[in-house]
DNA sequence: CCAACTATAGAACGATGTTCTACACTCCTG
DNA sequence: CAGGAGTGTAGAACATCGTTCTATAGTTGG
């Protein structure tokens, strides 16, 4: 009379160095195909195959899910932009299109990062270290290219910002769909190449 | 025995001519007091003094609300860039410029408009076209540069793009809060000269 | 003055983030 | 090898969200 199962139904738990990694996987997996919207509690547990208590206990809950990942976005960022080309311009124009193909490659970290402003979210005050450690490697680079003769009568700061805010709008409206360029790489490069001419021209 | 209030409690019903404006204007005030967060149909209703049924009975719920608020944000877009200087360089100058002015002086507008993704909205099909109508404003000053003899070997439409990003990156990143330039106005028309500039000599 | 209209209040439904409690599995220690 | 501490899980609970529905009451035109 008495029944055991032949196969248990179910590995009954997640190993604990297990869950912070697949949450991680499955809220940019959420991220890039539901949209930022998606990402929910008890979705995310459901696609990590993990209790909802879990985001609690390893994460401080879904704020602590965000500040993870665009903590580590900004990491990938760092790594894949701060390229070191001899020629100072060639090594900007390089970085630019390194953000670039990171903001396209990695749409969830850079949604998070940049594009959608969560509900309840605020920064923790390591994510916005990391975050002010991004714009230094950005505006270091634009002082190699000063110190090359560039940008002459412009602080490099400045030049900086410039350069950002080209780079993010170009992408921003892209992923929003709204880019109507006849070849979005080409245009890209003739944007921030023309920029960065028109910068090292005299200050109107 | 009987007694009569001297004062009315309060206007217990709003006349129906009053509602939708009370509303867009509840909800431009919310998004700027509040952030886009705080727009919910409750909070609205109540700051509209109005009941939340009325918010599906004069718009299609707080999609309709959105719509509607974005409708209106283009039409004064389009009323405030589109400037007929003569000389058709000042002409985009301008134009950027009073693009900027827009987004900062209506940041409720300019939020719903192009910074927040609002969970569960998708624009109308009269949005995309107000829109779409918005876009062919600035490809016309483009237009009116090149037939100038400015941007010569580049699509207008691509230049037309490239500007847009530019500026709509500057604006994006100052209004995050993000943007650490020396002087925000001194440098946003260096911003916007220097790639005029750099985009009218030839492509590299 | 009455009938058609419509703004209102309030309950209801499913889903959200979050917290709490009881339970069951794991794994280290004695 | 047994047992207890630690921890992952399930589920209920709370307030709030967008939305729908119903019944009521105020307004207005004929």
């Amino acid at each position: 009379m008495f029944y055991t199962p032949v196969v248990p139904p179910r590995p009954q738990r997640t190993p604990s160095q297990d869950i912070v990694p697949e949450v991680l996987a499955a809220a940019l997996d959420l991220i890039a195909t539901e949209g930022p919207e998606g990402l929910t509690v008890r979705a995310l547990a459901r696609r990590a195959g993990v209790a909802p208590m879990s985001i609690y206990n390893h994460f401080d809950g879904k704020n602590g899910v965000l500040d993870a990942i665009i903590i580590d976005g900004f990491n990938i960022l760092a790594s894949e932009s701060d390229t070191t080309l001899n020629d100072p311009r060639e090594n900007l124009l390089a970085g630019s299109g390194a953000y670039r193909t990171f903001a396209l490659e990695h749409r969830a970290h850079y949604t998070a990062m940049f594009l959608h402003q969560f509900v309840g979210y605020t920064p923790s005050p390591d994510t916005m270290y990391v975050a002010a450690k991004g714009f230094e490697i950005l505006a270091g680079q634009v002082q190699q290219c000063q110190q090359a003769g560039l940008f002459a009568d412009r602080l490099y700061p400045d030049v900086a910002q410039q350069l950002w805010a080209a780079v993010h709008g170009y992408v921003a409206l892209e992923i929003f769909g709204i880019n109507f360029a006849s070849d979005r790489d080409k245009v890209f490069y003739d944007f921030v190449g023309s920029l960065l001419r028109g910068l090292d021209s005299p200050n109107a």
